[in-house]
DNA sequence: ACCTGAACACCGTTCAAGT
DNA sequence: ACCTGAACACCGTTCAAGT
């Protein structure tokens, strides 16, 4: 008995279902995006669809795990580049660029709404977190090592300060539904700048 | 025809249902609350709530709204208070203890979901914060007028800066379940001196 | 003027029946 | 093995009827 006609089908079912659901989320949100407009979007029946998902909220916790997946990739990026601030000037804007527009600004803020209640969710963020928290440190020590900076803080400290400012302004852009980038990166730059003290 | 038997009423049925609603949203988050049971701990009916507030979101409007009232006051301390570090470490005690506990936590989190999405009650919010901003870019320059601070950032950016800050460690410290305030505190209280840089 | 609570509309989830 | 879509349960909101 053949278990799995195309064993690939599992995996492009659900990104099939994630895409059509980050396009919903994107338009209406988390809580105004129905199963039903999902499903007509991604073109499955509600029946297929918890086939393959266990409810509206693991769609969601799927969509946050791979954004915090991208972010550590471009935190390995800033670990490889040799100038650190310039790495966390190409990731803030990255970071600002992803969560921008409307829609996405406020995708940011359903998935900490929905880490902050659902335990399971949490734990998986803070996995990803704590690996960004580290590599970014680890960069941060490295750079002192090399003399290139002279942090304010310990470098774990520098790191979840750099992270939580991040966030924050990220946040703070999605209330005012900012658009323009640039300027939030120079200030996201000028506060790396003074927290980490580079030489020159 | 006498307009209000008592004038008091609408009030006082407000703060009943919102006081309710607190309790709930603490309890179990905005989304799984009901409409039902915030009624049944206010003791009310579902028509007379309606009465006093358009919607399910009006109810978590009206706290966040209230909540950034308390940030104003908190701010308006610390622009009294000659030590400006110090009156940080203790907005940002008091801020963190605010949303401290599995309940609250998570209702920062919803207040941001629900601002991203209604446009309404974000630009009440931001009306709040820019208050908020704007007293604190007072402070430190009035601090530095008076020759006590160094700041490494012009006044405004340092002040967004440091509240960008202390809402992303909230936040993250949400997602930790973090209930432990002293070690975020003297976290935050180090940011704030390399940001401002005293004298001394 | 203010309230009650049954009724309505909507949406997340399940499941019997199909291929 | 995988899917459909009707049915179910639940919850936000409204409204006719009461005092």
């Amino acid at each position: 008995m053949a278990r799995h006609a195309d064993p690939a089908l599992p995996e492009r079912r659900r990104s099939q279902i994630l895409e059509a659901a980050r396009e919903c989320f994107r338009e209406r949100g988390f809580r105004l995006s129905t199963i039903e407009e999902i499903c007509a979007e991604a073109r499955i029946s509600p029946g297929a669809l918890y086939r393959y998902f266990d409810s509206k909220a693991d769609i969601i916790a799927a969509i946050a795990l791979d954004a915090r997946a991208e972010a550590e990739a471009m935190l390995e990026r800033v670990n490889g580049s040799e100038g650190l601030i310039e790495g966390l000037a190409e990731l803030a804007r990255a970071f600002f660029e992803t969560f921008d527009g409307d829609g996405d600004a406020a995708l940011l803020a359903d998935i900490w709404a929905e880490a902050a209640r659902d335990p399971l969710l949490a734990k998986a963020l803070l996995i990803r977190d704590q690996i960004a928290v580290g590599r970014l440190a680890a960069a941060i020590e490295r750079a002192q090592r090399a003399g290139s900076i002279y942090p304010a803080l310990p470098a774990t400290e520098a790191a979840e300060a750099l992270i939580a400012g991040l966030e924050g302004m990220a946040l703070r852009r999605a209330l005012r539904r900012e658009n323009e980038t640039s300027e939030a990166v120079r200030r996201y730059r000028s506060l790396a700048l003074h927290i980490l003290k580079p030489k020159r």
